[in-house]
DNA sequence: AGAATTACCTGAGCGC
DNA sequence: TGCGCTCAGGTAATTC
């Protein structure tokens, strides 16, 4: 499942190896993900060079000179950097070969992802366009938060996971900031005061960051993928203790997602 | 406009 | 052993 930090961890990795590397040849398996793959990738890309790796949300954008490879992970994708003979497996479906013998592998058991391209600015891309402010940048604020949660009835946990009000915030990410908040999920957004909307901003920015720092979120050994090593405080622990009290923690369904905290430490 | 609901997809885990 | 069920969850589309 990867949220904005495998994510960033997954573009910092890539971007020492794919800079400056041309395409010389995509093999596509699988078209049918959450959009379809186009075929004429195969013809788009080879003798391109990927000038850099860019990240909008849960978004990776390669920018090749004369338009973008998007690329998103969806609920189960990862990718691989993989020798070219590497034979494929189960669901890898789309390779992306390189000048150097590389070959970047798609893999995505669910199909939830997305690659596709496109030409002119991301920001008017359709599926880029109505994302919010990057929470790793001085765009996302307690004094933003506090305009953006005024006069809304839902669910605080619903809207901070709302990709227009700010950008790449998952369940498991939403989970964690709240107990650390100490605010309840179920709290409705409007109801945050101006300092409870400060303390949430930082807190949302320090989890994703400790998270990316760790860098073990998405660990990628030789042939093997493992998301989530870390302890989590709530996500996941449904019928276990609050850290912080030591009482039960509650779970409850929000926008049929799975939510954990602690009735006690979450006011 | 905002809120709630649904669709997409496969593998894991469970009860029987 | 295996069937059928539920759950996991990002996000766009749809509906109210």
């Amino acid at each position: 499942m990867p949220e904005l930090p495998e994510v960033e961890v997954t573009r910092r990795r890539l971007m020492p190896e794919l800079v400056g590397r041309s395409f010389t040849g995509v093999v596509l398996r699988v078209a049918k993900l959450r959009l379809p793959v186009p075929a004429e990738l195969a013809e788009i890309l080879p003798g391109l060079a990927v000038r850099s790796i860019e990240r909008r949300g849960k978004y990776l954008l390669f920018d090749c000179g004369c338009g973008w490879l998007l690329v998103h992970l969806g609920m189960t994708g990862f990718l691989r950097l993989l020798r070219s003979s590497t034979p494929p497996g189960k669901h890898d479906h789309l390779d992306f070969i390189f000048d150097n013998g590389q070959l970047l592998r798609f893999h995505d058991p669910r199909k939830f992802g997305i690659v596709t391209w496109f030409t002119g600015s991301p920001h008017d891309h359709p599926l880029l366009a109505d994302i919010g402010p990057e929470p790793l940048t001085d765009s996302f604020s307690g004094e933003y938060l506090f305009t953006a949660t005024r006069k809304r009835n839902c669910a605080l946990k619903q809207l901070i996971m709302n990709s227009s009000v700010v950008a790449g915030v998952g369940n498991i990410y939403a989970n964690e900031a709240l107990f650390r908040a100490g605010i309840r999920p179920d709290r409705a957004a409007g109801t945050l005061t101006h300092q409870e909307c400060m303390v949430l901003a930082g807190v949302i920015r320090a989890v994703l960051e400790e998270s990316i720092g760790e860098g073990s979120t998405c660990r990628v050994a030789e042939d093997t993928v493992a998301y989530y090593p870390q302890n989590f405080s709530v996500y996941g622990r449904g019928s276990g203790e609050c850290s912080g009290c030591g009482n039960r923690l509650e779970e409850i369904r929000l926008g049929n997602r799975s939510t954990v905290f602690c009735l006690t430490c979450q006011k």
